[in-house]
DNA sequence: TTTAGCACTCAGGAATGGCGAGTGCTAAAC
DNA sequence: GTTTAGCACTCGCCATTCCTGAGTGCTAAA
């Protein structure tokens, strides 16, 4: 059943208001708040219905309503007005999200951070691992006689690096040798494919080098494993004392620690993010996860270039400002993706902005 | 004048309970857990001549006592034991930090975290940023026809790098002749000293490259100047939810957000600490932060070579377990230098255990 | 110097009562 | 049929009061 114009309308303005005042809403507010020309025995009755309906809820018996995880849902999908971002907050977030140093995982932890900052509420952005990778190419850099670099580049062209220090002295042709093994011997395979017996064989090869093939494989094996299990970062979780829903303790501590687990958001979270490519948004009970029952959490994806995908995200109480949160967050996510599929373009170059 | 071997045992009994409980703890209880064979009347007078002496505090006429500042600093300076750690915690230390891939940054970041994890109170970490950097060397390496990743690596040995995108191609022949000259006209310089002019010179040197100097030395200057203001990272904040003290909302809301401030985090802090090379122990009002004037601190410093040091601390409420939370601390410090300064065994090499 | 005894203090919890916001219902008005 | 005014009713919140018990300081005896 549809409903009436004038319930949606109230229903529209029971939300917003709560969504600001975290006050439950009576009838009289109401009356003069929500632009209808009727008293407040008329929106009574209104109220009863929604109440029935199953969209308000109502604390006790003397308070006013408050929107129940129906009604917000709801309000998302029909009521809310898509928000636009001003000119400033755009023009900030594109500057953010341009400066720094450009290294994949900084960046997105940096997106967490904008956003969390943004809102005002707890952010998280992790990156989704899956793919098996290969390593594309070493090189080995002399630092000095008894220490060098070893920098290694995958297939999905990231870039790790580490030093080495050495206890005896090593010249750059044995290391020359040792880079032309290594891009030999190991470029092209995947993390299971780099067995200890190549190692052995890579080894014997290189004759008397102290194991430092197996060195730069080992930590090559590590780069690989990390890239390929993905990465969680958490921003802001400071953020929950700001909402008087958490004045409790005991709440704010246990979604903190929940934050906390990568592990568990990754998995609960990730997921049903990744299907879809629009902005998400899970309203209290809708969340999987137990800790999230009472908690609204906003999700949109973005590309990291060579197919694989990303989510950024933020936490909040059911009483979330969605409008506002989901502009935001969609508006990083895509700068994110437009960020990662962009050339790099020399400063002379003419610029496109849209 | 120095206090009777009755009031010092007295004293640290109080304490010790107090860092137990978080409760004022009184006579009566006194009297059984000190080991003394006197009775709480006893007691009490000793309590009131240690309260009249500032070591003690009441919080209001029917309470138990409550150690002060000046108590707490007694008993660390004087009657605190050095705890020893289990052999399963230094073990658990040691496998977290040579765990990981082993970038300077990452390291850090992640002893911050696992301080915090095992002394369950929030922790940091930070390094110092002071002395001139310049950078050692450039690499250029080709991604495909059109992206490259510039690999620069300064005189204290710490590599970055980043992927550049290209709006056209680019061959092998011309990016080795930019890395030559990359590296004859910017190499040994200061960031001051990288001036747009020198860049302008380079770059007509260049010829038609699209200004992939300037690109490439920008990212030179942002490490550079990254490197040099140091880092600040924190972890585990949603600890001060743990302790009883900061129940209170707006107490824990304070410290929190003062703790994510990086940077007055690193100039109230840091200084300090890298005066001496002990761990250091700041009780209350000792903080110069007016944030932390209840709240102590305890930190500990740590070489990563080179001269440069950097600190990680510990922040609680007054009543801390100094004790425990100054042994871990100044292991994974000791731990960390060790890390750094350390040459890298290969795996056949006999390793040195103390 | 130590101890037992005792009156005193005061924070914290439970019990009480008034207040006011908001409701649902009824009956009259449109 | 819908809207409105009126009114009795409910119940959370706040302030007040009272009571309890832990812990104290003081005094006088051991």
């Amino acid at each position: 059943m549809e409903l009436s114009e004038r319930k949606k309308k109230i229903l529209r303005a029971v939300v917003e208001s709560y969504i600001q005042t975290a006050e439950p809403v009576g009838s009289k507010a109401l009356a003069e708040l929500a632009g209808l020309k009727v008293s407040s025995a008329t929106i009574r009755n209104e109220l009863a219905e929604l109440t029935e309906l199953g969209y308000l809820e109502q604390p006790h018996t003397s308070a006013g309503r408050v929107p129940s995880p129906r009604g917000y849902r709801l309000y998302v999908n029909e009521l809310m007005e898509e928000q636009r971002l001003s000119l400033e907050e755009t023009k900030q977030i594109n500057e953010a999200l341009h400066l720094k140093m450009r290294e994949l995982d900084k960046v997105i932890d940096q997106a967490g951070r904008m956003v969390s900052q943004l809102t005002n509420y707890p952010a998280f952005a992790l990156t989704e691992g899956a793919r098996r990778l290969t390593i594309k190419r070493f090189d080995l850099i002399l630092v000095d006689s008894a220490s060098f670099i070893a920098v290694v580049m995958t297939d999905s062209s990231v870039v790790k690096n580490k030093l080495f220090r050495l206890p005896a002295e090593l010249s750059e042709p044995q290391l020359q040798l040792l880079t032309t093994l290594l891009n030999t011997a190991f470029v092209g395979k995947t993390l299971d494919q780099l067995t200890p017996e190549l190692m052995r064989v890579a080894e014997h090869a290189a004759g008397s080098s102290y194991g430092l093939i197996s060195l730069v494989v080992s930590f090559a094996m590590e780069v690989l494993d990390a890239l390929e299990s993905g990465a969680v970062y958490t921003a802001g979780a400071s953020h929950i004392l700001d909402h008087p829903e958490y004045q409790d303790v005991g709440k704010a501590q246990k979604l903190m620690s929940y934050l906390s687990e990568d592990r568990s958001l990754a998995q609960t979270l990730a997921l049903p993010a990744l299907e879809g490519d629009d902005t998400k948004i899970l309203i209290g009970p809708e969340n999987v996860a137990d800790e999230l029952k009472d908690t609204s959490v906003v999700l949109a994806s973005y590309d990291i270039g060579d197919g694989m995908k990303g989510v950024i995200g933020v936490v909040g109480p059911t009483r979330m400002d969605y409008a506002k949160v989901a502009a935001k967050l969609s508006y990083v996510a895509d700068g994110l993706s437009k960020l990662f599929g962009q050339p790099e373009l020399p400063p002379g170059a003419p610029e496109k902005e849209e």
